[in-house]
RNA sequence: GGACGGGUAGCUCAGCCGGUAGAGCAUCGGACUUUUAAUCCGGUGGCCGCGGGUUCGAAUCCCGCCCCGUUCACCA
């Protein structure tokens, strides 16, 4: 499906019945007529489905402007949402006597999304945010000129419809119409009616059709939408305050990733993308904020598949005087808090797997998991070669380039993560890995880090926040190592950072949380691409 | 970037061991005053993703390219 097709094609649509000409409004319309009769106009004498269609939708829109009825409408007073207006009939229902069927006057507003005409009385399915409802149209109550007017109407257009809400004799909620009026007309063919939309391509490029033509979407965004409320009220009530921190940052900081790269005219300065805010909420730490958290977006210039978009939002979140296994608590009370409330009961199934949310979570260190799963031991071996050789012994892939905490990394990806699907905590994570945490306490080889994991995927990412600042520079430094040896990911040293831990940082944990992850988990989707809104697909085309 | 699968009417899909491009829905015309995937009759609608090649003849076979998906690589 070629988008600049379509959109030359609109064009040249918008030509052939453009106003602009000194023809009168008339005469625009008898063109039309001829367009649509003979073909012969020499603009709108090309063929082709699509146009075709547009041009009977064009044709019915002249048809409403030249009997002076205006097809896009300013308000529409509406008296109950669709949802509502159900709810009521219902709730009616079980009050009434059985001689006298419930009904009530309503002025309801929707998207035509069916339409089923049978000679002199037609019916149609509306549908707003709340829900869909059948209208009744005939003749006899509309009038013959406003039924005959019906026929300018098509699936995809707004109308606004006023009478009685009560039930047709097969038991439809349904609304009798008096009067009817157009709100806004479609130019644009439905997706089929049965099958929905289901090309992937048009579905992410134009979410708008997928939301129209598969109403299911909409609830998946509204679970997201109520997932992220529930993470904000968890935080609120727990004394955190939200802020916002920078998105343009000179220098990119708080996690090993390749930024997008931008300019800014008047500083003619380089800037980044944020590829974490943590850098800027640590810093508030060191102001004075105690309990602060950020639900925003992070870039990151680096591969794109189901799980990966080149935008995703996370929450991080920071906590002065709380150590990681402190946070470890929060994280499970507030994860567990957002699976429940979304999917309403103690288990679910994401993607075939039955997940349990029993409380407490499963913990296992780093070190154990990889012996429990992978069958070898890597925590007694410090040499990196010896830990290249288990890790080959067991069929995971090591390149030269790789440390031994990338070994181990990589072993945990290959051999310990598919098998995390119940809610699990890995913890205490070789240092190399993680060059803002803090070290163990008695074991410097290890940091305070941990890791949730639900249904395989990574969902975060926590630590006791390292605020020496000797020890910082020196992460950075090895950090800056890394990338002068050509790791284009390894971290840059934060100057400004350094000296704000020098003013002073309390001891803190802190926490990201993977939004879209989470999303995908709690409403069962595949592809992050489907708890997106508008997910990046390659551009043009 | 590699492998595999896909791209045919506005939408959902057949056709793919070469021989005039199909169905259902939508749309247009006709019938129809309680349908709800309404029904019945008749019509319109196609650069078969793009570009080359093979062939008398290509949606179909071959090559290249583009886009989408899955997966691996990469990556939190």
């Amino acid at each position: 499906m070629s988008v600049k097709a379509k959109t030359k094609q609109c064009k040249s649509a918008i030509i052939t019945h453009s106003p602009c000409s000194q023809s009168t409004q008339m005469e625009q319309n008898k063109m039309t007529e001829q367009d649509l009769h003979t073909g012969d106009n020499p603009e709108s004498a090309e063929k082709g489905g699509e146009q075709e269609l547009r041009r009977h939708r064009l044709a019915k829109l002249d048809r409403i402007r030249q009997r002076g009825d205006e097809p896009y409408k300013y308000v529409f007073d509406r008296t109950h949402s669709i949802g509502d207006a159900r709810n009521l009939l219902e709730s009616m229902e079980k009050e009434a006597d059985e001689n006298e069927p419930p009904a009530f006057p309503a002025r309801l507003a929707g998207r035509i999304v069916a339409r089923r005409v049978q000679g002199k009385s037609t019916f149609m399915d509306i549908r707003d945010e709340s829900g869909r409802i059948q209208v009744f149209l005939g003749e006899k109550q509309v009038g013959e000129v406003a039924y005959e007017e019906t026929k300018d109407l098509d699936i995809g257009d707004f109308i606004g419809v006023s009478g009685s809400v009560k039930k047709t004799r097969r038991g439809e909620i349904t609304l009798f119409a008096e009067v009817y009026e157009i709100l806004a007309k479609s130019l644009r063919p439905s997706a089929e009616k049965y099958h929905g939309l289901a090309d992937v391509e048009i579905r992410y490029r134009h979410r708008f059709l997928d939301l129209v033509a598969n109403p299911e979407v909409m609830t998946v965004f509204r679970k997201r939408i109520e997932m992220i409320e529930v993470m904000r009220s968890w935080l609120r009530s727990h004394g955190f305050l939200e802020v916002e921190t920078p998105m343009l940052h000179p220098i990119p900081g708080g996690a090993t990733a390749r930024p997008f790269i931008t300019h800014h005219n008047t500083y003619d300065s380089q800037f980044y993308l944020r590829v974490a805010p943590e850098l800027y909420l640590k810093k508030l730490l060191v102001g004075g904020f105690e309990k602060v958290f950020e639900i925003n977006r992070c870039f990151r210039n680096e591969g794109v598949d189901g799980r990966h978009n080149p935008e995703f939002t996370t929450m991080e979140m920071y906590e002065a005087y709380q150590d990681y296994m402190g946070l470890m608590d929060e994280t499970e009370d507030m994860l567990t808090h957002m699976m429940e409330a979304i999917v309403g009961s103690r288990s679910f199934v994401y993607q075939g797997q039955e997940i349990e949310i029993g409380r407490p979570w499963k913990r296992l260190t780093l070190f154990d998991a990889i012996r429990q799963y992978a069958g070898i031991d890597l925590e007694s071996t410090k040499d990196r070669d010896t830990a290249a050789r288990l890790a080959k012994s067991i069929g995971v892939e090591i390149t030269p380039d790789m440390g031994y905490g990338k070994i181990v990394d990589e072993v945990m990806s290959e051999k310990v993560q598919p098998n995390l699907v119940q809610p699990t905590f890995l913890y205490d994570y070789p240092w190399e890995l993680s060059p803002l945490a803090k070290r163990k306490r008695g074991n410097p080889e290890l940091t305070e880090r941990f890791q949730p994991f639900i249904a395989c995927l990574e969902v975060g990412n926590a630590f006791s926040e390292l605020n020496d600042p000797i020890d910082q520079r020196q992460r950075f430094e090895a950090q800056v190592a890394l990338r002068e040896a050509g790791d284009d990911e390894a971290q840059y040293l934060d100057e400004d950072f350094l000296t704000a831990l020098e003013v002073g940082m309390p001891p803190a944990a802190g926490l990201g949380i993977g939004i879209d992850r989470m999303a995908m988990i709690v409403t069962n989707s595949p592809s992050i691409r489907d708890v997106i809104l508008f997910p990046q697909l390659r551009p043009g085309v």
